[in-house]
DNA sequence: ATCTAATTTTGTAATCGTTACAATTTTATA
DNA sequence: TATAAAATTGTAACGATTACAAAATTAGAT
């Protein structure tokens, strides 16, 4: 995976944090939080500051690189799978994973008063890993 | 509607605030923050603090008669209806609708990984009063 | 290669929503 | 009425995010 060009043919320029940045997000798929982030790479950039995170990840939104999760209230997460899928949060171990949803196939009755341009959809529950460890 | 026993019947003691913060929840159903509620009871209760708005809510989520809304990374809304539903936000004026979601019809593939115990849908886009206005 | 301007990164301080906590007030019980 | 329990309140603490200005890096012109 080509990340300098990614960024790139994204307008952003691909500084060395917004190259480690972008491939973090990319190659781990557990929806990390901007600590989580920070704290991974921190040791391969020493002079990592967190604020260049929240910088980063904003300009990736603003680029369309990558989209925030909200699942709980207190815990904002990202995502750099740009295509419209779900997510499902175990209540247990806390991961939050990714789920292919068919959105075409939701109804709803309200659908002549609002103009639709985003359908979100999330789970809970528990996964497979806590249900056979609590048994 | 009878909130003082709506209350006692799910053991909560019905003090003057919980009722009037119930019934603001209950009657207005625009899915309030905590200042929301706040900012509209203390005209009201003059001496009415923050933090019992906050110490409420908390009981009600606890004992079952309310919920949160979490579509926004920065609010927190509130919600006295209990039956499964969906919501959809205008990005436009921020109001927050209650939509009528069959989530029976949804599939999803990793359906075996997961025990799923809540499925949560909101819509964004714009409404029908701000397409009108906006044209 | 060197100078200069623009961009990016960084660290610190400010902000804001929420929670912790102790004091006060209200309510229930004897 | 006296005492204990519960609820409310105000203030302080907390933590995540943002604002901001200084420092470092990069790009462009000479
Ligand atoms: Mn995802
Ligand atoms: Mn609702
Ligand atoms: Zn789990
Ligand atoms: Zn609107």
């Amino acid at each position: 995976m080509d990340f300098v060009h990614l960024l790139i043919s994204n307008n952003i320029k691909p500084s060395l944090q917004r190259i480690k940045i972008f491939e973090y997000l990319y190659d781990n798929r557990e929806h990390p939080t901007v600590d989580t982030i920070y704290s991974n790479l921190v040791g391969d950039i020493p002079t990592l500051s967190k604020t260049t995170v929240y910088n980063t990840l904003k300009l990736f939104i603003d680029n369309g690189i990558t989209s925030t999760v909200t699942i709980e209230d207190n815990e904002v997460r990202y995502d750099a799978i740009m295509e419209e899928h779900g997510h499902f949060k175990c209540d247990n171990c806390g991961n939050v994973y990714d789920v292919e949803i068919d959105i075409s196939a939701l109804k709803f009755k309200e659908i002549k008063s609002f103009k639709v341009e985003k359908t979100n959809i999330y789970l809970k529950g528990k996964c497979n890993k806590c249900l056979n460890k609590i048994n």
